[in-house]
DNA sequence: GCGCGAATGTCAGCAATCCTCACATTTCAC
DNA sequence: GTGAAATGTGAGGATTGCTGACATTCGCGC
């Protein structure tokens, strides 16, 4: 993932340090800027050459398109996007709801946070489908959510049955996130207090209901 | 399908049929099967244009620029969704569970269905804040929701447990909706049986957790 | 019928974009 | 040092969004 160092210690990180700097770096962060300025379909690639201070080819020696460099952003955020979620269920107790909340939290902080980057990573268009590391690194953040649904309920992690709840919570976050940002029924959700709307989804989510 | 196309633009409603035969719905049908092929944003005004026959001027004559025949096509889809969604609560009784989770299921199949327009109604990209119209059109929807979530309660429709129940119901579907079609988790997603799902999520929703 | 204005279409063209090519320059490995 | 690879530049083709000027057709009052 992360080569953006521009250190000259040779054989750690060969690329990335040549003419310019570290321009591959620097390309991913002017267009992060850009689609979470302009949205995710204001962004070219000639602007973020621009503002790296090289020609509009220049990209094109690091991306093999502009898809390439939007990948690069979204596996970029997906990192900072596992970090936080990592770190909001470590600041409670194992397995109690509170790090069940907390991580849905941090998705969701993360969505308000950043909304273009937030949408550019979930709302990818084409040509994510095929990358495995960015389907891996989705993996990893939805293993969170697994971890901390089965410490509450007490379950290994492969449990069908926290899997299942642990997806639920996902897609209950993951709904709120998107809803919020594109501001649909606005006058809902703006009177919404997140962390008690994840403390009651936590808890319903827990609950184990009359099964037919 | 001489269907009233709605124009933001006052005047033009009643025309659309002079030359070409009735171009506006043409170009709408045209950009509405190009986003479902290619993605939101894979559609070009010149191949819309292209498709219904025309030079690529010719619906600058119609739409103001390109966002307004999304626009349109936005428009036209939310129809279809809210009637599917009304359809789905008509066909079971009122107040009952699967009436709430006929409505959440047609939410769902309406993404299946069309993940390409899906994505373009609720990933809106620009221009579509400002649009009171799809406002109008999005709450519509959500009133289906708050409508059986209400009977389901015998509660009020403005009810504030009824509204915050439904808004859960939404949160829900929503992001089951999206991360099945954007293919994250899939596994997880593949092996989900939707209706079950949906009965389940209704009834956790339903369910009056502990408030501490 | 007729003529006029508005609605609807075409064509040409500008600026911007994506991406490729040939070429210049710098760095690394040896 | 030297050669190869990496990294940059500039020019340019193809496509696109959108804007003019111009041509055509429709609706409507006479």
């Amino acid at each position: 993932m992360a080569d953006d160092i521009n250190s000259p210690v040779p054989g750690v990180t060969p690329k990335a340090a040549y003419h310019h700097g570290d321009l591959r770096a620097q390309l991913v962060a002017a267009v992060r800027d850009l689609v979470e300025t302009y949205g995710p379909d204001g962004f070219s690639v000639s602007e973020a050459a621009r503002r790296a201070g090289v020609s509009s080819a220049a990209p094109y020696k690091h991306f093999r398109d502009r898809h390439e460099i939007l990948r690069g952003v979204v596996s970029e955020a997906m990192d900072r996007l596992f970090a936080g979620m990592e770190a909001a269920a470590a600041a409670y107790p194992v397995g109690s709801l509170e790090a069940m909340a907390a991580v849905g939290q941090a998705y969701v902080d993360f969505a308000k946070g950043e909304p273009g980057v937030f949408r550019l990573v979930f709302g990818l268009t084409e040509g994510h489908e095929n990358a495995p590391d960015l389907l891996a690194k989705g993996e990893s953040c939805f293993g969170v959510v697994v971890q901390a649904v089965a410490a509450c309920l007490d379950l290994p992690l492969g449990d069908r049955d926290v899997q299942r709840r642990a997806y639920m919570l996902w897609s209950f976050v993951h709904g709120h996130s998107f809803l919020h940002i594109d501001m649909k029924t606005r006058v809902t959700t703006a009177e919404i207090d997140d962390w008690d709307y994840l403390m009651t989804i936590s808890r319903a989510i827990l609950a184990r209901p009359a099964r037919p």
